[in-house]
DNA sequence: GCCCAGGTGGGTA
DNA sequence: TACCCACATGGG
């Protein structure tokens, strides 16, 4: 089977599987580029403490994240970890929202890969952190890769020759209609499989609805 | 107590 | 380019 058919077939199974997942579109443009910065190696619940802080606080709109002490950020935000680094971070990147009058929609005409390119020179915002906020706030096809995304491409043999993050990415972009609904379904299934139902507990699950893709005969 | 969570930036060779 | 390491809380 050849790349694009097989990536088909892996995201047809998926969704069998497990239907729509529904990721990230629903709190807003702000709210969600927060989440995207907060949950960088951390779990969502504790994301989650953060964000409703932030949000009790008055605290969820660029201007407030701009006007509030950083040390103040940092207490609000401190159920996330790394507290004092996402403090930073958050007023690099509202800063940079400055730039746009914090009217996030006018990202929306962008090219994908220039925006990105724009974000990555933001303090605190580094490849993944690029993508959801490319593919989730701008709506523009990026396909976000992460540490479970990896694993699953890593057990369908087709870990890429230079196990960069922008190798393991080009795999589904060169491969797939470059589509932001698609990616950002595609995305959500692949987490969901790699971190609800293939877990490390269990990593080879016998029901697996991607075994018979895997040549090794062990399930993602 | 131990491991890990939807990474990133800075330093070193 | 390719590794290290610091950053830090909370749940299983």
């Amino acid at each position: 089977m050849n790349l694009p058919a097989l990536l088909t077939e892996v995201y047809d199974r998926l969704y069998a599987a497990y239907g729509p997942q529904g990721w990230w579109p629903g709190d807003g443009p702000f709210e969600t580029i927060v989440g995207a910065v907060l949950t960088q190696n951390t779990a969502w619940t504790n994301v989650d403490k953060a964000m409703t802080n932030l949000r009790a606080a008055g605290c969820m709109t660029p201007q407030a994240i701009r006007d509030i002490p950083e040390e103040e950020l940092a207490l609000l935000i401190r159920p996330s970890g790394y507290f004092n680094t996402k403090a930073k971070k958050l007023k690099a990147v509202v800063e940079h929202l400055a730039r746009y009058d914090d009217d996030l929609d006018r990202w929306r005409d962008r090219e994908a890969k220039e925006l990105r390119a724009e974000l990555l020179s933001v303090y605190g915002i580094g490849p993944e952190t690029a993508d959801d906020i490319v593919l989730y706030v701008a709506d523009l096809p990026t396909f976000v890769m992460d540490s479970y995304t990896q694993r699953i491409v890593d057990r369908l043999g087709l870990t890429p020759a230079h196990r960069t993050y922008d190798a393991y990415q080009a795999l589904f972009e060169a491969n797939l209609p470059a589509e932001a609904p698609l990616f950002n379904e595609y995305h959500a299934l692949l987490d969901f499989h790699a971190k609800d139902v293939c877990t490390k507990r269990t990593p080879h699950c016998e029901d697996c609805c991607l075994l018979p893709l895997c040549p090794t005969g062990k399930s993602s």
